[in-house]
DNA sequence: CAATACATATCAAGCGTTCGATATGAAATA
DNA sequence: TATTTCATATCGAACGCTTGATATGTATTG
């Protein structure tokens, strides 16, 4: 038989997909469209995928899987600490061609998913299970005297998940010139989470 | 000749058209729902609209504004303070039935404008106009010494949009019960802001 | 009667999907 | 090695359906 991986495949199409998705948005992919695109036919979609609605959210979660990757990735980098905060709330915005791409597609399915009972429950679930593991880092810092304990660590959570959503939504609207100084309320606002001296 | 208001007949439309929108997504905005969900023809929509993008526009309108005036009323009642900010900032968030309905559609349309340039422009515009607006009011609390000077009027009015924008987006994935509680911190965050006594 | 409001019928375009035909190349066989 | 076999990969025409738009007809009402 031919050879040909898959996964790469599907990831090539989810690719294509999702750029089609931040460029002229979902109702602009089509299978058509996709497949023009892609330089094949419209034949290999359905090879690979079983519905368009299947391809869809291959594209969602191949650029909601990106953004968390880089923040990860930041996260790994140093030791925990407040100054640490910084470059991972840094690589989780929307500052550059990439990440500007990967959350247009993310704020796409913020909006499918308000319909689509899947999708939303995928969405609480990663939510939730982020939300918890930040809580516990951030419980971790106050312990060790690195952040304000006089707010609590649920509360830190939820600005974080709130502003992260607000920002990103806001630099996306805007040039690429003005994102990093429009973002860098966020470090002076961190700032204040530093204990008293 | 007929006497019908043409206005309030559009304003039906609109409604309908959100509701449809809130409920099951833009992609299911179709001539033909809109008009069974009226309990009228379509020729009625061709008679009102020129296009259905114009409906599109109206509905997103319909919603857009009546978040902003509810938001408007808060601010009217009661002399500028601290704490007069509390409802305001509720006032703007999506905790009961109706507020849901149009953050929903809300959030449709800040999806929509990402893919079209004339919604993209009225949508800055909107928010440059209101940002104004907002840090005027802060730097006058913080003149009255009302507010912490030690954090700039801009940099608070930024927390302010990006926080109600990501707060809103998580609220509405959330089952009533949890709304107001999750909420809350926003008015603990606020609290934050209290000039040193 | 004239103008408006609305219903109905119809249209062409575009959609996702299906499906038979064909091309490709690894494995089986002699 | 040469030949056959056949699953895989790709193609693209065609299908049935839905879409937004519009043309035409019919009440209704001033």
């Amino acid at each position: 038989m031919r050879k040909v991986d898959h996964d790469s495949r599907r990831e090539e199409v989810a690719e294509a997909a999702a750029r089609l998705i931040a460029e002229k948005g979902l109702e602009a992919l089509t299978t058509r469209a996709l497949a023009k695109s892609l330089g094949c036919s419209i034949g290999v979609l359905s090879h690979y995928f079983s519905s368009k609605e299947e391809i869809v959210i291959a594209a969602f979660r191949w650029a909601d899987q990106r953004i968390d990757l880089r923040m990860q990735e930041a996260v790994a980098h140093g030791n925990p600490s407040l100054d640490h905060f910084f470059p991972v709330i840094k690589a989780g915005l929307p500052l550059d061609e990439e990440s500007d791409l990967e959350w247009r597609v993310r704020l796409n399915l913020h909006t499918f998913a308000l319909t689509h009972s899947d999708s939303l429950r995928a969405e609480r679930d990663k939510d939730q299970q982020f939300h918890e593991l930040m809580e516990g880092m951030i419980r971790n810092l106050q312990q060790q005297g690195q952040l304000r304990s006089d707010i609590s660590a649920e509360d830190i959570t939820n600005v974080a998940f709130d502003l992260v959503i607000g920002a990103a939504k806001n630099l996306v609207l805007r040039p690429f010139a003005e994102r990093e100084a429009r973002a860098e309320y966020l470090f002076r606002l961190i700032e204040q989470l530093r204990p008293p001296a």
